[in-house]
DNA sequence: GTGTAATAGTTACTTTTGTAACTAACAAGG
DNA sequence: CCTTGTTAGTTACAAAAGTAACTATTACAC
C-alpha cells in the first residue's frame, strides 16, 4: 500500500483557486449585499455597463463569460431596481442596448469604491510585485478557454467613446 | 463625467479568482465526471479520505471548509456508489467514521492520477518558480478566514494506522 | 419573395446550493 | 437523575444556477 501520499491537496490548483475565489467572493459580497441587495451576477453586469458604457446582454456575456440566462435574470432584477435602462435597437430588433440609469451609475460608483477598497485590503499582505504577478498569472490561466466563446467581435455600440480602455491585451 | 475609468475589472482579484476557479474547476470536472458521474463535493470528500484516512464528516468540513449539508449529501451519494463506508463511533455515537471502500480507493487513485496530470498540464505555461509562487499566494489569500472554523482540534479517530500520512503541515 | 438556418433573449423545468429547523447524542451543573 | 446547552448529522424548504426548449427577429441561399 505505498500507492499513497505524494499528492498534496493543498497544492492542487483547482482546489486552491476554488477556496480563494469562494472566500474572496463571499467576503466581498458581504460588503455590498446589504446595501443594494445585489447578487454577484448583478454587480458583474453593473460593472460591465459602468466600465464600458452601453452594451447588449450578448456582449456582456462574451466579455464576462457569463451565461445568457444568468444575464437575462440579472437584467430583469436590475431593471426593477431602476438601475439599468433597456432599449431595443432600431436596426436589429433582437438586440437590446443596456445602460445604467442615473441612480444605477451612482450605485455603480459606490460599488466600485467598495471594490477598490476591498482590493487594497487584500493586497496589503503582498508586495506590489507579488500582487501584480498574481494578477498576471491568473489572467494567463483564464485565457485558454476564452477562445471558445470569443469568436465574434462585439457588436458595435461600444464606440471608442466611453473613456474606457478595452481589454488592452 | 470624469468619475469614470481608472478601475480595471480584469485586474480585480475576486473577479479574476472567480474566472480562474470556475474555469479550472469545470475543465477538471470534465475529466472525471463522465467516468464516475461525480460532483465536486463528492471528489473533495474522496480526496480527504484518500489522503488522510478515516475521518468524520465534521473533520472533512473543517479541513476543507465545506458546509455540513454539502458533505452530508455527498456522503449519501458516495455510499450509494459503494465508495465509502460509514461506521458509528462506539464512544461517541453522534460521530460517524468515514473511510473508502476498496473500490472507493481504486476510484480515488484514478482520480488522483487525473488530478496530477491536470495540474501538470496547467503548469506548463509557467516556470517552476512562478507556479510555486502562485500556489503560495493563493494559500496566503485563503488563510485569513480559516480561523473562524478551525477552532477545535480534529477528532481523534484517525489513528496513526491507515498507511496514510496525516497532513504533514 | 420563400424556406432554412442562425441569433438575442426569455421561459419552463431540473439540479444544486444555502438556510434554518430538526433529531439524536453527549456534557456539565445542580 | 433532570435541566440546559452544545454538537454531529439530516431533512425540509427556499434561492440560485444549469439545460433545453421556445419566441421573435435577422441572414442568406435559392
Amino acid at each position: 500500500m505505498s500507492e499513497s501520499n505524494n499528492f498534496d491537496l493543498q497544492a492542487f490548483l483547482p482546489y486552491l483557486l476554488n477556496q480563494a475565489a469562494e472566500q474572496s467572493s463571499l467576503s466581498f459580497q458581504r460588503s455590498y449585499k446589504n446595501r443594494y441587495n445585489m447578487l454577484r451576477t448583478e454587480w458583474r453586469v453593473m460593472f460591465h455597463l459602468g466600465l464600458f458604457g452601453a452594451m447588449t446582454a450578448r456582449d456582456i456575456g462574451i466579455r464576462g463569460k457569463i451565461h445568457k440566462t444568468k444575464i437575462s435574470r440579472a437584467v430583469q432584477k436590475l431593471t426593477e431596481k431602476r438601475f439599468i435602462l433597456r432599449q431595443r435597437s432600431a436596426d436589429d430588433r433582437r438586440l437590446e442596448s443596456l445602460q445604467l440609469t442615473v441612480s444605477g451609475r451612482a450605485a455603480y460608483l459606490e460599488l466600485r469604491k467598495t471594490a477598490e477598497q476591498y482590493q487594497t485590503d487584500l493586497s496589503v499582505d503582498f508586495s506590489e510585485e507579488e500582487f501584480a504577478l498574481l494578477q498576471t498569472m491568473l489572467k494567463r490561466l483564464i485565457k485558454p478557454c476564452a477562445s471558445s466563446l470569443q469568436q465574434r467581435p462585439l457588436t458595435g455600440s461600444v464606440a471608442p467613446d466611453s473613456s474606457t480602455a478595452n481589454d488592452p491585451k
